[in-house]
RNA sequence: GGCCCCGUCGUCUAGUGGACUAGGACGCAGCCCUCUCAAGGCUGAGAUCGCGGGUUCGAAUCCCGCCGGGGCUACCA
């Protein structure tokens, strides 16, 4: 994966602020990083934000903080400065007037004074009559005289563009299909096809990353570029998509597993995640699954990447993230669970974390475990034989220290006795502390409670004062 | 509609003309372990490689056609 020049590796993410950050945008800025990284380059963080009428500020924010979660920080953006300050599209206005003034002035762009609706009513046309829709060129003809709103449009040279992609290899498209399109809009803001080679170009951005959504944009961009006589990028990239489980992309509006944030509160590790990702649409060639950072720094290349779009399936980031999870020290663990069980202190934690620790797809189900520590479950109703054997359980409990080992010891003690499976004794007091069938071993279930409590809920379905 | 990308078990994938009776992982089933649930161990089911034609002694791998999915075709990005 290194390439020749690697002190000139320049790669970015363009996240435009218009809602949630995406997961999309975490596997995008995890490839430009690990090539970044694997090349010593820069990555680079800009925010597209042209779209007055969808954007919102307080969306970067959770782009940022999305971002920090996952360990992937940039080295230069709108929050930490840089050579190309400003990295805020919005603050960029005039570098995108300049050149589209020169490409006006070349005669390379002109003006366009159709209104929405005309152009609309051309695209239909075009439809009812199955023909490719190219704009008409009615303003570089016959510009009205009589209008004062315009747009931009790129006049499309025509001819073949060119270009590497390191994941699918030369790439060529007609730009003879391509009708003019708009640089600026009326409201002065550039649209995406325009700020963004320009922004490239000016930030001497190297290896283009990106969504294969943007692949047939390519072309587009690369027109602009030239026609400034900007330097190209040295190549691009064009990853595939994470589908949804129905196979269309990934969207905000329908599926929520879209949401970056979604991962954090569900209690999904940055690592895990990040792993999951990066092997969603790549694999090393080998039966290795679980990589560390800086094995996927050494190991990833984009020849290895896969060409079609790739299906999100939570049950295999469960599996990773419980691996992840298992290989946690005991401390590290506790530490991470703390934010997800905040009714217990931190010494409780602790002393849950082994019997926590190989059951949790994620650290929220935690709460689901040990729910019973900070809630009064209602006394089951139990068989008499049940009721029974809980009397029996409190007599070899009573003088018991309670530690999970006296315990366990205390309660074999019974079971052996009783002549019936250990089942019949722990089910009856896991229900009655609990209030639920599944929980951890029944020693640690119960050393996890004040030794008051766990009695007075034995008491209780046993029929007999405390 | 036009252009572009893609198509191997349910899912993620290995595979670049013979070692493929198509391998691995997740999930699933069974067994073992076991106080429940997990974890762990073992075993297993699961893909006529989208379909149809070629080329070849031989094709998942090369060629053509078709079908299917996705992306772009916006004064969204």
């Amino acid at each position: 994966m290194a390439v020749p020049d690697a002190s000139r590796v320049r790669v970015r993410i363009a996240p435009s602020p218009t809602g949630f950050a995406h997961l999309g945008t975490a596997s995008t800025a995890l490839y430009n990083v690990l090539f970044a990284r694997a090349n010593g380059g820069t990555f680079v963080l800009r925010i597209d934000d042209t779209d007055v009428e969808r954007n919102r500020p307080e969306y970067e924010a959770v782009i940022y903080e999305s971002l920090r979660w996952l360990g992937l920080d940039w080295d230069e953006g709108p929050d930490k400065g840089g050579p190309d300050a400003p990295y805020r599209q919005s603050e960029r206005l005039d570098l995108y007037k300049k050149d589209a003034a020169r490409l006006l002035s070349e005669g390379k762009a002109y003006r366009c004074y159709c209104t929405p609706e005309e152009l609309d009513a051309e695209r239909k046309l075009a439809q009812a009559e199955k023909r490719p829709y190219k704009y008409s060129r009615r303003c570089l003809i016959d510009p009205p005289k009589d209008r004062t709103d315009f747009t931009v449009r790129f006049k499309v040279p025509g001819g073949e563009v060119r270009f590497m992609d390191m994941i699918r290899g030369e790439m060529t498209f007609d730009s003879g299909l391509i009708g003019d399109f708009i640089l600026m809009k009326s409201d002065g803001y550039p649209t995406y096809q325009f700020a963004s080679p320009v922004d490239d170009a000016t930030m001497r951005i190297s290896h283009v990353i990106r969504g294969e959504e943007h692949l047939s944009n390519t072309p587009y961009q690369l027109m602009i570029v030239d026609a400034l006589g900007y330097d190209r990028p040295v190549a691009y990239a064009h990853m595939p998509l994470i589908l949804a489980k129905d196979g269309t992309k990934l969207s905000k509006r329908k599926h929520p597993e879209s949401n970056l944030m979604l991962y954090r509160e569900k209690g999904y590790l940055p690592e895990a995640l990040m792993n999951y990702l990066a092997l969603l649409g790549w694999n090393p060639g080998t039966s290795q699954e679980t990589f560390s950072f800086d094995e996927l720094v050494r190991l990833f290349s984009f020849d290895r990447v896969q060409h079609a779009g790739a299906r999100f399936d939570w049950e295999k980031l469960n599996w990773i993230n419980g691996e992840y999870i298992r290989a946690l020290d005991d401390e590290e663990l506790g530490r991470r669970l703390k934010p997800f069980l905040p009714q217990l202190d931190e010494a409780t934690i602790l002393r849950a974390v082994p019997a926590l620790k190989t059951r949790l797809p994620n650290l929220a189900a935690a709460a689901d475990l040990l729910e019973y520590l900070w809630t009064n479950p209602p006394p089951p109703a139990l068989e008499p034989e049940a009721v029974e054997r809980i009397r029996a359980a409190i007599e070899v409990l009573k003088d018991v220290p309670w530690d999970p080992p006296s315990i366990h010891e205390a309660l074999m003690g019974l079971v052996e006795r009783s002549g019936a499976g250990p089942n019949k004794t722990f089910m009856p007091i896991r229900l009655a502390v609990t209030g639920k069938k599944i929980s951890p071993p029944i020693d640690y279930t119960l050393a996890l409670l004040p030794k008051d409590i766990a009695m007075s809920r034995l008491h209780r379905v046993a029929g007999v004062p405390a």
